[in-house]
DNA sequence: AAAACGGGGGT
DNA sequence: ACCCCAGTTTT
């Protein structure tokens, strides 16, 4: 039987039930392909959720300030993504009168809409005839029919795609994509997958030749590089609080966080009061300082581990505010969008 | 071509 | 500790 064929039949009887599976809404398309980038279904379906919501459609969306859409997408990672889909949004009512372009070129402009994404939303919005190329289309291809071009070099999208095009059922391109995706993500999963279960164990080359667990081919990844962060907790004798939004400073781009003294390693109270951020917030006037805990807290990101201590900066004046700082009310820290790290911090200190 | 960009969950 | 996740953008 025909691989698609046989692809499909599986995914009739296996799919889950998904929530944007019930749509050909592009927006709900869309907003579900840039929620679930790099990101597992159960992380993102109540992100998903949350987000048809509070905006039920794209004009909603766009009518909302970035800051609110950061907020909601605060916890998922990836903030660009956030950052984007809110540009997006504006950019589709305000110049495209809220119609989504319908052709997997046209939707390959917008911002935060790459390849993947673009096929996805014209196959399964429109039935253009495209195949998606995600992680599990990846290992599928590479196991089925034994590519072994590492999946993250520059080739491999251009050969994974043309044999993905010469699969693709062209009646049904939507139920084949998400047919391709479902069957990597439940069956063909990364580790130990039971392929005596597999609809394709009477072809798979990788079964054949016992390589299941060498494909598909992946270049290391870089190094993780250790970061040591301080964080200052300004408090104000008017139950006040300093806080800063990240600018031009890689991680968490437009996220709140307090003020900040990165070193090279781990420092202690004496050496930070040193600092000039740190004589900046003080003035020279009396304050009190104290360690949150002793131990560092270690945060992990893919490709850093951030040591961080946070330090209770007790002032009894208000510092001259740079450039994205602001004073606010304790009570209201928590309307603003912070990465996790310091969202812990904020849940178990106040 | 590589690196940057989060956080959670599995082994 | 290392890998992966319905990838995209920047360097």
């Amino acid at each position: 039987m025909k691989f698609s064929k046989k692809l499909i039949i599986w995914y009739l009887e296996h799919q889950r039930n998904m929530p944007w599976r019930q749509t050909k809404d592009p927006y709900s398309i869309w907003l579900s392909e840039i929620i679930l980038q790099q990101t597992r279904v159960s992380q993102g379906l109540p992100y998903y959720l949350a987000f048809k919501t509070a905006f039920p459609t794209v004009f909603e969306l766009a009518a909302a300030t970035e800051e609110e859409v950061l907020k909601l997408w605060q916890g998922l990672g990836y903030y660009s993504r956030a950052r984007n889909l809110h540009y997006t949004a504006q950019y589709i009512v305000r110049e495209l009168n809220g119609v989504f372009p319908k052709t997997y070129d046209q939707l390959l402009k917008l911002k935060g809409v790459g390849d993947y994404t673009a096929s996805a939303i014209a196959s399964i919005c429109y039935n253009e005839v495209v195949p998606v190329i995600d992680g599990n289309v990846y290992r599928v291809l590479s196991r089925v029919f034994g590519l072994d071009t590492p999946i993250n070099s520059s080739p491999a999208l251009k050969e994974y795609k043309s044999l993905a095009s010469q699969l693709i059922d062209v009646s049904r391109p939507a139920t084949f994509n998400q047919a391709m995706m479902e069957f990597g993500a439940i069956q063909c999963k990364p580790q130990s997958p039971d392929c005596t279960i597999c609809p394709f164990a009477d072809r798979c080359f990788a079964l054949q030749h016992a390589k299941v667990s060498e494909l598909p081919v992946k270049l290391k990844k870089t190094k993780i590089k250790k970061r040591y962060f301080n964080y200052f907790v300004v408090r104000l004798p008017d139950n006040t609080l300093l806080i800063q939004q990240r600018k031009n400073v890689g991680i968490w781009e437009g996220l709140y966080e307090f003020p900040l003294i990165e070193s090279n390693k781990l420092m202690e109270p004496e050496a930070l009061e040193k600092e000039e951020a740190f004589s900046h917030l003080v003035r020279n006037k009396s304050f009190s300082l104290t360690r949150y805990k002793e131990a560092p807290i270690v945060h992990k990101l893919s490709h850093q581990h951030l040591y961080t201590r946070f330090y209770v900066l007790d002032i009894c004046e208000a510092p001259n505010l740079k450039v994205d700082q602001s004073l606010i009310p304790v009570a209201t820290i928590r309307d603003y969008p912070v990465p996790v790290l310091i969202g812990n911090f904020i849940e178990s200190f106040f």
